[in-house]
DNA sequence: AGCACGCCGACT
DNA sequence: GTCGGCGTGCTC
């Protein structure tokens, strides 16, 4: 595998700056602690420093090797040197790259740089060590046979001193043609062979692979959109540039990442595909292995969530070795220490998936972009469904925009049926006032969908149903409106999910559980309040599993079923590949499940979508829930009708006239776009602003709203004049797991000052992400 | 983040 | 008189 953790050209000076993997975020984010460097040390190698009077061993990342300028201003007594330096080591442009996240994101260095290294690297998790053995070079050999050896020798080290790389004793002896370990015994003894110990990283089957269903798929000819934005932007290959590739659903935008792929491989580079962790199915992993992983599946890596760590090392290794010439996986694939990129791409760039939710809080999408600026290539961000934020940018040119207007296969876009569930419920209440209504199957499917369904299955289709809420009912409450009592969280701000409890043999047992903080408490029988029996609230993806399984059983053959898939059935990534598999090979005829189930998923044979309640986002106190909204509809309507028959989409809502649902039934991504960003600018909100928001908690109600309120005044002090501070005020959701919480948000004109105003508060000390403060550049949710 | 230094309440 | 609460501030 060659050298593991890059080049070893030396590089001298005899001190280096080191970032600590820990918080410490005084005088600016581009210089660590100053230490004397033991021996050889390379910028971006982990090492470890003595840190504090007690000296204990702290790890960190060199960021700067130089002479004696380092130490300038720095008391000479202070200085101490390195303790240990380990063999793992990032490439020099990710430490720029972790820079920039550092001050953008409002992170210290040595956080930011100790998220880019897995765990199992820094840890060398499954390595194991083993000797190998290489020829001496010419000057040396001849050296040794001048001494006078036997004719057996030279023939031996003929055969040997061609062979290049280190190999086992055992791999030489094959190579050789010889019968026994002998002579290779002999040649080492003569000091012609050396001994080199080498890193072996163990490693099963990868996950992808062990849940691989469908037989390989080759190249396929382009359509003549393809072909034209393939070549485009492959003309650009070199220079920096976003491009954003805004393709339907179906319309094949993977395919054009593939020629580029190729192209870029051409020229020697190497390439970075990022996907939201969810849609990494075994289907995208395997097309990519079919293209370019020929006889080598090490060509190209592949990272993601269930991998196990000594998987994850193996694939980060075959990265840093140059040895995978792609690497495909989830956010934080960003940091793959890949050398000469030549391409970025970055799948369903709109997905709230790629922000990471703990420090460093960064966005994998962006992060990608500024990585394509440092390597000097192009970026593309591809979706069916652009996040604003990129249209603006393509709209304003700032990036080239290409569109994918047609599916592939000449196939149509799904029709899309919008049902207004008040009006079917109207109409089912006089009908059975008649005595002759259609029977009413279920609470949360309507008589539309429902027919719709049996009909699918009747003619052997498969269905996908979203419902995007966990748990078995919303809330539980008096059945009294004048009572009103609705049951919370005793530690939170939030209502109490009900759930059943799941063994093997099904569902048994109802608990309420809050989403936020997890406590359990038993399902009340009574409103505490006036006693009345309580009544639980609104239909989960549990209940639809339940109620639809009964029905189901009837028009289903034995051998046939339906799945849930959620949060609390997926509880790995094999769980998910296992359903997929499934689904592929036509066992599971229903996938019902929360957003999981509305990216990706690539399958001929579901002729029908049903969203159950289009409205569950629409609620949000966000002012991006129209954009997710429509999103969603629009993505999992996407997964209908991609094989030769057309597919039909039911979206059932309470707001039939909601201008997200009917745009995203229409296929209308530019008219959607056109007036929610004309609402953003109107209001002042991204990405007509840039936007961070500081969310600052205490037990103590007086502390939390102090300490934001003094926080927000310093940021006002320190802000130019177009840049606004709202607030502090209680947060959306004002109390989780005992913690009062007070949010801050910062709008600004431009990116350049929003940041400096956060900076000036940050270098004075007074601005850092700790247990009590969480900053937040870019958010995506609110929270 | 740790971890020490430091200044106010209940104990040997 | 001391042990120890965790507030504050530093780490080359």
């Amino acid at each position: 595998m060659g050298d593991l953790f890059g080049q070893s050209e030396a590089v001298g000076g005899p001190y280096v700056r080191v970032a600590v993997e820990r918080s410490i975020d005084a005088e600016g984010s581009m210089r660590g602690l100053t230490y004397r460097a033991s021996g050889e040390v390379h910028v971006g190698q982990r090492v470890e420093v003595p840190l504090g009077r007690g000296n204990r061993a702290a790890a960190g990342i060199v960021v700067v090797v130089g002479g004696e300028e380092l130490l300038e201003g720095i008391p000479a007594r202070k200085v101490k040197t390195v303790l240990k330096v380990h063999q793992a080591r990032l490439p020099e442009r990710l430490i720029e790259l972790a820079r920039w996240i550092s001050d953008y994101y409002i992170c210290p260095l040595g956080m930011t740089l100790a998220t880019m290294m897995p765990a199992a690297v820094k840890h060398s998790i499954g390595v194991r060590r083993v000797v190998l053995l290489e020829p001496v070079d010419e000057a040396r050999a001849s050296e040794v046979l001048a001494a006078g050896v036997t004719a057996k020798v030279v023939q031996a080290w003929e055969a040997v001193k061609g062979l290049e790389l280190p190999l086992s004793a055992e791999e030489i002896k094959a190579r050789m043609g010889a019968r026994t370990l002998g002579p290779v015994n002999k040649l080492a003894a003569l000091g012609l062979l050396r001994r080199v110990e080498r890193d072996v990283v163990k490693a099963r089957t990868p996950l992808w692979d062990r849940f691989r269903v469908e037989p390989p798929k080759g190249p396929v000819s382009l359509t003549d959109e393809q072909r034209r934005i393939s070549e485009g932007i492959a003309a650009t290959l070199g220079r920096f540039g976003v491009h954003l590739l805004r393709g339907v659903t179906g319309s094949g935008k993977t395919e054009v990442y593939l020629r580029l792929f190729e192209e870029v491989l051409a020229r020697g580079q190497a390439a970075l595909m990022l996907v939201p962790e969810i849609s990494l199915t075994p289907q995208t992993a395997g097309r990519f292995l079919d293209r370019f992983a020929g006889g080598d599946p090490g060509a190209v890596a592949v990272l993601h969530s269930g991998l196990t760590a000594a998987e994850r090392h193996r694939q980060w290794a075959l990265a840093a070795s140059s040895h995978a010439k792609i690497v495909v996986g989830a956010r934080s694939a960003v940091f793959a220490p890949l050398e000469r990129v030549g391409l970025i791409v970055v799948d369903e760039e709109h997905a709230t998936d790629y922000k990471q939710d703990q420090l460093p809080r960064y966005n994998g999408r962006d992060v990608a972009i500024k990585r394509a600026q440092l390597e000097g290539c192009p970026v593309v961000l591809g979706s069916a469904t652009p996040s604003l934020e990129s249209w603006a940018n393509a709209l304003s040119g700032k990036y080239a925009l290409w569109e994918l207007t047609r599916r592939v296969g000449g196939g149509s876009m799904p029709r899309v049926e919008i049902v207004d569930l008040a009006e079917e419920r109207r109409t089912l209440a006089s009908q059975s006032k008649l005595g002759d209504g259609p029977r009413r199957f279920f609470q949360a499917i309507g008589p539309r969908l429902g027919a719709a369904l049996e009909q699918t299955l009747a003619d052997d289709g498969q269905a996908i149903l979203l419902l995007n809420r966990r748990g078995y009912s919303s809330y539980v409450c008096c059945p009294d409106p004048e009572c009103g009592w609705v049951m919370k969280c005793d530690h939170c701000d939030s209502s109490m999910v009900v759930h059943k409890l799941e063994t093997s043999e099904g569902m048994r047992g109802t608990i309420v559980r809050c989403h936020h903080c997890l406590a359990e408490q038993i399902l009340p029988r009574k409103c505490p309040v006036c006693s009345r029996p309580a009544m639980a609230i609104g239909v989960g993806t549990q209940k639809l599993e339940e109620e639809l399984g009964r029905t189901l059983a009837r028009w289903l053959v034995p051998g046939e079923t339906l799945i849930r898939v959620d949060g609390d059935t997926m509880k790995s990534a094999a769980d998910y590949f296992r359903v997929l598999a499934r689904f592929a090979r036509g066992e599971v005829k229903v996938i019902l499940g929360t957003q999981m189930i509305a990216k990706g998923l690539d399958y001929p044979n579901v002729r029908l979508v049903g969203v159950i309640n289009a409205d569950t986002g629409l609620t949000l106190p966000d002012f991006r829930s129209s954009e997710r909204t429509f999103q969603l509809v629009s993505q999992v309507a996407g997964r209908a009708g991609r094989g030769d028959r057309p597919g039909l989409v039911i979206v059932q809502t309470v707001n039939p006239a909601d201008p997200a649902i009917v745009a995203a039934a229409a296929h209308d991504y530019r008219g959607f776009a056109e007036e929610e960003l004309r609402l953003r600018k109107a209001s002042g909100l991204p990405p007509a602003t840039r936007m961070a928001r500081i969310v600052v908690r205490d037990e103590d109600f007086g502390a939390a709203q102090r300490r934001a309120k003094d926080l927000a005044e310093l940021i006002h002090a320190a802000r130019t004049k177009d840049v606004v501070v709202l607030g502090p005020g209680p947060a959306t959701i004002a109390r989780i797991g005992d913690y009062f919480r007070f949010s801050i948000e910062v709008m600004a004109p431009t990116a350049q000052e929003l940041h400096a105003a956060l900076a000036k508060v940050r270098s004075a000390g007074m601005l850092k992400s700790d247990a009590r403060t969480a900053v937040d550049v870019d958010p995506v949710a609110v929270v």
